[in-house]
Formats: C-alpha cells, sequence, structure tokens
DNA sequence: GCCAACGTTGGC
DNA sequence: GCCAACGTTGGC
C-alpha cells in the first residue's frame, strides 16, 4: 500500500497506531480492498514519491470495507460530489502499525533483485496505489531486511 | 520540473 | 462504442 510520507508515512502510523487508509478513488483499487482484503491481512508500507521509495514497514488491515467519509465531505480533497451517501462510490479499510523495517527497502534495490523480476512494483505502468504481494514476493522483500 | 503511462470524461 | 483531451501518479 503507497502512500507519500509527506502527507502520511510510517512514523505517523507508529504515532497513530491505527488509521483509515482514506482517499482511494481508483476502482480497480476499491474493488480489492472490497472483495481481497481480510481483517488481520498484512500489507507492507510503501513510501511514494519521496527521497528513497521503497518499503518501509509492515502494517495489518483492522477492518472490513466501509465508505471512506472523505467523499462526503466538501472541504476535504477527496470529496466526490457525484457519491451519495446511500449508495456511496468510495470505500476504505483500516490498517493497524504492525512494525518498521529495520531499513528502507528501496525501489531501487527491490528493481535490482532478480527474484523480484516479475513483482507487480517494477512492472511498466504500474500505478495502482494498493496491489496484491504473492507469499514468494513477500518473503523475499524480507529476507533483504 | 519533466514525462511516460495510465484512467476518466464527455462529445459524437 | 470510439477516441481526443485532460488529469493523475510517481520515478527520475
Amino acid at each position: 500500500m503507497k502512500s507519500e510520507p509527506d502527507a502520511y508515512g510510517i512514523d505517523d502510523l507508529e504515532r497513530d497506531r491505527m488509521e483509515p487508509w482514506d482517499g482511494i478513488r481508483n476502482y480497480q483499487v476499491r474493488n480489492m480492498i472490497r472483495d481481497d482484503m481480510r481483517i488481520g491481512d498484512q500489507a507492507f508500507f510503501y513510501h511514494s514519491s519521496c527521497k528513497e521509495p521503497g518499503v518501509v514497514g509492515i502494517m495489518k488491515i483492522a477492518s472490513e470495507a466501509y465508505p471512506d467519509p472523505t467523499q462526503f465531505d466538501p472541504k476535504s480533497r477527496y470529496f466526490d460530489s457525484k457519491s451519495k451517501e446511500d449508495d456511496p462510490r468510495w470505500l476504505l479499510v483500516d490498517v493497524a502499525f504492525e512494525r518498521k523495517l529495520r531499513r528502507t527497502i528501496s525501489l531501487r534495490e527491490i528493481k535490482a533483485n532478480g527474484k523480484l523480476a516479475d513483482f507487480v512494483l517494477t512492472k511498466r505502468g504500474n500505478r495502482l496505489s494498493i496491489f496484491p504481494v504473492s507469499g514468494k514476493h513477500w518473503k523475499t522483500i524480507l529476507d533483504m531486511e
């Protein structure tokens, strides 16, 4: 799960312990959090659009998917005037802090690791802010820690 | 700041 | 349904 550390980083989650992962405005991503995520699932926290993009921590999915309140807030940058309260368009899950990695596993290293040649993150045109990680890739990344 | 690669919107 | 225009993401 990607986030820009300037907006919300792993240190913020460590402080808050739990946080609604709001702002998802992509249908593919919405469908994944609705259909594929389960309470207790683990997820990598990835820092994007920053000095050293990479995997920085591990968190746990802490809720079922539920309507993202920011879509109804005209003052929010995520406001969606076309979404109705009785038929919400956008969902989110709560995530809970599990731990920071001992160091950042940078995108540069991930790209350089042959075992991760078929990892979604390194593929051309990958722009989804959330995507599934196979058990094999999960282990490979943790082995790099 | 640049730009590639998408996704979305809306006219037709 | 097509597709051009536009907006966004995110690495560099």
